[in-house]
DNA sequence: TATGACAACGCAAGCGTTTGCAATCAAGGC
DNA sequence: GCCTTGATTGCAAACGCTTGCGTTGTCATA
């Protein structure tokens, strides 16, 4: 595999030139620079990561963190995010952490340090003490669904998505709402589970509604999870009438507990969900749709762009939800 | 951040020694070892892998190419292979090319050369000219679901699930069979539903069944695409009475077609699915299962074997399918 | 005591880039 | 014709690690 050295001789110019002409800098000649370029082609050039990285300490690559690779959320969040540094030229190493034992790793043996420029957090929230050992990287840092001080993040507003949920199902006169919520605190530890459950006990206040503790269940934001919690519910000696699931896998696995005890959706209950999972649209599924490509993928912008520009200064950004009714809470029974 | 030379220097060695005693080579006493360990752990020392890979050539970093990351199996087979890399302490680098452009990028720019160790392939089926690209990298190629001559690849037994799913529709009576499958050929060009496809062929051949032709229908492997290949088979002037998917997510989508149209499953109509999807036992789908998880894992277990001892052997790995029953096809009317 | 074998360690030459600085050169102004 | 200026280029010293080879020291053997 030819070195720039090669090509600096067949081209008759130092690797000095090579070097400046092929990263686009000033001052080398146009003729030169084409000539290089030739050369560079032509002998199938290309440049070694290892080398350039020692000499500038830059490495044009990403440590992404992930809990979980194979769940639809996470799978989105992540292409979002590499599809934005893929396309800056930066690679994208990636660490999934979901497991106990691997996260803890991870924040032990640091893998990331010294082999990437910055790091990216998706959906996962720090403890303190391993946002310190991110921090000691000295590195850039960016978030999604979870924050830290200094630190770029990209967030959806879980609180006024959770109202938008709760008043809906209101709106339409229910009083009797259960909830299937992620498990508390769940294992990611992240603020957004919590904020919807506020955002349920907000908007129930807000109506006058009393919440029924027993009809609050964790569904651990698994399908399983939800198809169980909708059972635990169904088994109280009251039933609801509707029901909000902080994920569109739960208010799936809810759906399919439905549909065994033989209840008509809408008619005998009402469901809606929140991730705006592909799926729903099938299912029928009403849901407060988050942007979950367009969070990875802001985050990555958001992280390339202090890279580049060197600035300081860092952002919060949120992202807008949407509820999208569907037959799940509305219309005729089509379930 | 400490270097070698620094760490030498605490500790009254030479970097060689350093260098030696960290990577637990020969040639160095206990006592010294002990002393560079203690000494380098103080300093938190960290190898600079640009350093250390321009040095050796090596980089312990591993390419995984896959076509996305958003769907449920591809999440699957990549966590599977993370898993297995993560633990052996190489690092994984994520290019995904589903999409055309970025597809033609990568085999354009070829951002693995020389700063990965190996790549492996998932799920992906190579053009000739994309092959040559790869070999020409020269490093130790792996395969999942996909193969390449004088390379390791991990398989299932697609025709022979295929078999099973369509046999036990057969053996259940069903004669009016219809397929859904992927599009053909699929985008990702895998022989994996070319030999389902087969499958389906011979089995009903075997069973001296027609084959009738508008019931054959393009899935395109999503939700959605399962949805309106059913429609269309719905709209046939002739109904089947059972359906084989080939694959869990189009059965998902054909399932609530079935209940758009108000079709009672299995009583009205059969359909079973393939793949395994987490969502298939609450849905209550009849499916082939394969172990997706574990075609990633082994996949990057031949392809670490390879890289650490160097043999030039190379292995087909075919691991097993199970069709698992449920109300999609059998007992009585539960959906 | 001299000799050889062997273990432990250091020297220094790479590995392939980048980049500050100096050198060269052409052009323009006096 | 000389000097200044600015553009273009080359030199060479990093960057931090690995490793072949040589050196030193220890110990057993002849």
């Amino acid at each position: 595999m030819a070195t720039i050295e090669e090509v600096a001789r067949a081209a008759g110019v130092s690797t000095a030139t090579v070097s400046r002409a092929l990263r686009e800098q000033s001052g080398v000649s146009e003729r030169t620079r084409q000539r290089v370029r030739t050369v560079a082609e032509e002998l199938d050039y290309s440049i070694s990561r290892s080398a350039s990285g020692l000499a500038t300490g830059r490495t044009r690559r990403i440590g992404v963190l992930v809990p979980y690779v194979s769940r639809w959320f996470f799978g989105q969040v992540l292409a979002g995010a590499e599809e934005v540094l893929r396309s800056a030229g930066y690679d994208l190493m990636l660490y999934v952490v979901g497991d106990r034992e691997g996260r803890e790793r991870f924040f032990r043996e640091l893998p990331v340090r010294r082999s990437v420029d910055a790091v990216l957090v998706l959906t996962l929230s720090l403890r303190e003490r391993e946002a310190d050992r991110l921090r000691e990287l000295g590195v850039p840092l960016g978030f999604v669904g979870g924050r830290m001080d200094g630190f770029n993040s990209v967030w959806i507003d879980d609180y006024g998505g959770g109202m938008l949920a709760v008043r809906h199902l209101l709106n339409q006169g229910h009083r009797d709402i259960a909830l299937i919520h992620g498990g508390a605190p769940d294992s990611l530890n992240l603020p957004a589970p919590h904020e919807r459950c506020t955002a349920f006990r907000d908007a129930m206040a807000e109506y006058g509604v009393p919440v029924r503790e027993s009809w609050l269940c964790t569904g651990d934001f698994s399908v399983s999870g939800g198809r169980r919690a909708m059972n635990r519910i169904l088994a109280d000696e009251l039933r609801p009438t509707a029901v909000f699931a902080m994920s569109d896998e739960m208010a799936f696995g809810a759906l399919h507990a439905l549909r065994d005890h033989k209840l008509s959706v809408p008619r005998e209950m009402v469901i809606v969900g929140f991730d705006g999972h592909e799926m729903a649209e099938c299912s029928g599924l009403s849901t407060v749709v988050q942007p979950v490509h367009e969070e990875g993928a802001a985050a990555a912008r958001l992280l390339l762009e202090q890279l580049e520009q060197g600035g300081a200064e860092t952002r919060d950004v949120v992202l807008p939800t949407e509820l999208v009714v569907r037959s799940s809470t509305t219309g005729h029974d089509s379930m």
